[in-house]
RNA sequence: GGGUGAUUAGCUCAGCUGGUUAGAGCGCCAGUCUCACAUACUGGAGGCCAGUGGUUCGAAUCCACUAUCACCCA
């Protein structure tokens, strides 16, 4: 890189050039790469895997930038960090992506056979599966790239075979036959928690069952009649007057004219309908339990595609909406349809597909909760992990409480292959991590492996440890396990968190992270959800392109408040592209005035900020410096980053370029070079802590422009990446010293707010005089001076000299008088009055609550000092104003 | 039906353990191309902190109920 001379910085920021560029450097430097021989303090956290198939969307863009500053802020404060990135292999979902472009051509899955298949997905994973890492790193994310990992890779295939046997050899895995979520479309069966509950306009049927003794029978309510085709009973609630005297007798399902019988059980709820429930325990969980109680016939009458299966006589073949319209045009003809009301219901759905879950008898493997979930519970109970927001564990806690087995098993070939094989010959399972040849119960040969694949969760829930070699003891676990936070949005408590806080428990001996910070959800200005049907989604590469990655970020963490949604204004991201650009100016004007000529005692000065001495506005400024540094790191450490980059947004905007520079000028300008260098020596270190305390959030245009510092030689690392974040220094903070720059800025802000009020033309140069003085005043008029275009020569008049044509504010109890030349009485009284109203109202409070004697006697002294000093402010500056608004009308 | 959370300026949101004259960004009004920045500068307007009660000397902040909305679970 050539020398940038000052000239040639553009007047805005460039985010893209920017981008590659740095992103490369850092990357040729090494600087994301966590090193296990290091003796710096860990800090370490892994990446909640995207699927495969995954293209960045707005949550994943909080999600990692929240994480990359948390990585980027502990790297440079010390710590040796481990990002661990990677993706999940998401069975079902990427196992569809490539069934559907086997479907252009024609072809389904079975065409190709199971091998075929998973080596087309494989070549699928390797052309594409990359993009969502790929926009990761556009994103600026400091991950450890060379330790990236996939959930099927070797070692993570080995990890997950290990803890299936291991759980099965425990006894908490069995296989066995239960009605579970199968999607149609999917072809498989997915967990309770995969399913997605949804409102729908239905209709509830009533259909005559007539009795078997040719008698009415009994009428049943239903809003599924083709589920009719497995009734295998009617039941009625026992305590029913009106049905209870037919339990025992038969009734007569219609069209397929089997004989039910009529049972009594107290599920039964008897507001609902006409109080007579048909059961059909093959297809629906509540009949399921009722037909164990009663030890009912399960018919099973779908098929694994949703169409009616042959034990359901003549509508076989027929997709199962198309039968419920003919059972229901059958059932009509035969007059036993009753009657139809509109009733809205709720549909279970897939996650992953959306298709109509159907509730789908099938002998699946299940994972035994309820023992395996005792300590995961007590982990968070005794805050050995904890929830942030604290509330979160609620979420967590109630759903361990309701828990119910985990269906592991998965109808599809993408994914880890369950580790069981069947003998014909002795019919016993042989459960091994490695293949086995043969049957470990009588050696025969001829055995055949399950054909069903696990949930990807069951992988992704030992992505903590298996990611750093689990089950070997390697380096990387004994360095950075536990670690130290997971970043996650509250939507995968239930699938992901909670049971990674089992398996670490139960296979670690610990729990996977300390901390788990739950982010918000990014929805769109109005607060709806982003989604692709409403067309509010908003695309983070389209953002990155039109406003800049570090636009961006900023955007995110200073809007990651510790709540439930972020509605995302795409005006705010603006808004902060402006800030990024105010940082560029800031650093185009200081840097502007460095050259080789004065580089030199520039760093040498830097080098004794903080050893004593410094103008008044350089120990202010380094003061509130100290401030923010202090700010920044609390935001960071309690996951207050908003707290963090609001911090810095105001110090940056309003302390530094509002205030400081504008003070500074003067002196940076001056023709007298030691002045001007001891000035851009501590402006320079100001916008150099700064930066470094920026970094984290804004990466890219603060490593730019350290990197021009570093070519001035104004800084030492190579990047700032390396560079050591800010920490406060005490002795810089100067109290006092602050309170007097509040007086200053009184004087400012009265002495502007005269001129603006009253229409005075702002290239006028004023004139003020005083009737009293403070130390701020006698320090500093000259700035004032500047600052507000008046005559630089401070006059103090006494209290009855006051002239007339004048405008007039009280600062620190003193009167600040703007002289006019032509008149002005008109807005003068209309300021006066707006002011003398609003005082008039604040006194009257805080008086008030003075004269009140519980107040004054209850209250803390110092509360009640405050008030009595507020107390006599405002009516010192309500008596001046008010004099002075009657001499004028 | 059960649970959780929200309700603060026109819009989007901060406001931790009760003591503020209730803040920010955008938008709005008025003015300024002042030699870093018009992606800017200066000044200004705008809020009974959803409602009702309670605790307290004092409540946007704590408690109860009501209303509206959102999400989760059945």
């Amino acid at each position: 890189m050539s020398a940038t001379r000052p000239t040639q910085i553009p007047k805005t920021f460039d985010p893209h050039a920017s981008r590659q560029q740095w992103y490369d450097f850092w990357l040729s430097r090494d600087l994301f790469h966590a090193d296990v021989e290091s003796r710096k303090p860990p800090f370490s956290i892994v990446i909640p895997p995207p699927n495969v198939t995954g293209i960045l969307h707005m949550g994943h863009a909080l999600n990692n930038t929240l994480q990359d500053v948390l990585c980027r802020y502990k790297r440079m404060d010390g710590y040796n960090v481990l990002w661990m990135p990677g993706t999940d292999h998401a069975g079902i979902a990427t196992q569809n992506v490539v069934e559907k472009a086997l479907a252009k051509e024609g072809l389904t899955r079975h065409d190709l056979g199971r091998e075929k298949l998973v080596a087309r997905i494989w070549q699928w994973k390797e052309k594409y599966g990359n993009t969502i890492i790929e926009q990761l790193k556009t994103m600026g994310c400091s991950c450890d790239w060379a330790r990236a990992r996939f959930t099927m890779d070797e070692g993570l295939s080995a990890a997950v075979r290990k803890v299936f046997v291991q759980l099965y050899k425990e006894g908490f895995i069995y296989r066995g036959d239960y009605l579970v979520n199968w999607c149609p479309r999917c072809g498989t069966a997915i967990s309770d928690d995969e399913v997605d509950y949804v409102d729908r306009e239905g209709k509830l049927y009533y259909v005559r069952y007539p009795g078997a003794d040719g008698g009415d029978g009994l009428i049943v309510a239903t809003t599924r009649p083709e589920t009719m085709l497995g009734d295998t009973a009617v039941a009625v609630n026992p305590d029913d007057p009106r049905h209870k005297d037919k339990i025992g007798t038969s009734v007569i399902l219609p069209i397929v004219n089997r004989e039910l019988i009529v049972i009594g059980d107290s599920y039964v709820d008897m507001q609902f309908g006409t109080g007579a429930l048909k059961v059909t325990p093959a297809h629906d969980i509540n009949d399921f339990e009722i037909g164990k109680r009663h030890r009912l016939q399960e018919i099973n009458i779908f098929t694994k595609d949703g169409r009616i299966a042959e034990a359901a006589g003549a509508y076989v073949g027929m997709d199962r909406y198309e039968c419920r319209k003919q059972i229901v045009r059958d059932l009509d003809r035969q007059g036993l349809l009753l009657k139809v009301e509109e009733m809205p219901n709720r549909v279970g759905t897939c996650y992953r597909c959306d298709a109509d879950i159907e509730p789908f008898l099938s002998r699946q493997w299940f994972v035994r909760m309820g023992p395996l979930m005792v300590e995961p519970r007590r982990a968070v109970q005794d805050g050995r992990v904890c929830f942030h927001p604290d509330q979160w564990k609620n979420t967590y806690f109630a759903w361990i409480d309701n828990l119910r087995d985990w269906c592991i098993s998965r109808q599809i070939w993408w994914g880890h292959r369950i580790p069981v094989w069947y003998c014909d010959a002795c019919g016993k399972e042989t459960v091994e991590e490695t293949d086995p040849a043969r049957c470990a119960h009588c050696g025969a040969a001829d055995i055949r492996q399950d054909e069903d694949v696990l949930d990807t969760w069951f992988s992704s829930q030992l992505w903590p440890f298996s990611t750093m070699g689990w089950p070997n003891k390697t380096k990387e676990l004994a360095t950075f396990y536990p670690t130290s936070v997971l970043i996650t949005a509250h939507d995968i408590i239930f699938f992901w968190v909670a049971r990674m806080i089992l398996a670490g428990l139960k296979f670690m001996g610990d729990v996977p992270f300390r901390d788990v910070y739950i982010t918000a959800l990014v929805r769109d200005e109005h607060g709806r959800k982003m989604s692709k049907s409403l067309g509010n989604a908003v695309d983070p590469l389209e953002i990155i392109a039109q406003y800049g990655v570090d636009a961006m970020r900023f955007t995110l963490t200073i809007l990651a408040a510790q709540g439930r949604n972020i509605n995302l204004d795409t005006k705010r991201i603006e808004g902060y592209r402006n800030y990024i650009n105010k940082l560029w100016n800031a650093y185009r004007l200081v840097l502007s005035q460095v050259d080789e000529s004065n580089a030199g005692a520039i760093a040498e000065r830097i080098e004794r900020i903080g050893h004593g001495g410094g103008e008044w506005a350089d120990r202010w400024m380094l003061s509130r410096l100290q401030y923010v540094i202090e700010t920044t790191r609390a935001g960071f450490d309690g996951y207050r980053f908003n707290d963090a980059a609001h911090a810095l947004y105001h110090f940056l905007w309003h302390e530094y370029c509002d205030w400081y520079l504008e003070l500074l000028k003067p002196r940076m300008y001056s023709p007298d070079r030691a002045e001007s260098a001891e000035a851009l020596a501590c402006a320079i270190y100001v916008l150099r802590e700064t930066i470094k305390l920026l970094h984290p959030i804004v990466p890219f245009v603060t490593e730019e422009i350290w990197q021009a510092l570093l070519q001035h030689g104004l800084a030492r690392e190579e990047s700032i990446m390396v560079a050591e974040y800010p920490r406060p220094r005490p002795s810089l903070r100067d109290l006092a010293l602050e309170s007097e720059f509040d007086d200053f800025e009184q004087y400012v802000y009265a002495i502007r707010n005269m001129r603006g009020e009253i229409g005075m033309s702002p290239s006028e140069t004023a004139e003020v005089v005083f009737t009293g003085e403070t130390p701020a005043l006698n320090n500093l008029f000259g700035d004032i001076a500047r600052l507000t275009r008046i005559k630089p020569e401070r006059r103090m008049i006494a209290l009855d000299e006051v002239p007339a044509a004048s405008s007039v504010s009280v600062v620190h109890g003193t009167q600040v008088v703007l002289l006019w030349s032509e008149e002005l009485k008109h807005r003068e009284i209309e300021r006066l009055s707006k002011n003398v109203e609003k005082l008039e109202k604040d006194l009257a409070r805080v008086e008030g609550k003075l004269s009140n004697p519980t107040f004054t006697n209850k209250a803390p002294a110092e509360v009640v000092q405050k008030e009595r000093e507020k107390a006599a402010s405002l009516r010192h500056e309500y008596d001046v104003l008010k004099a002075k608004l009657e001499s004028l009308s």
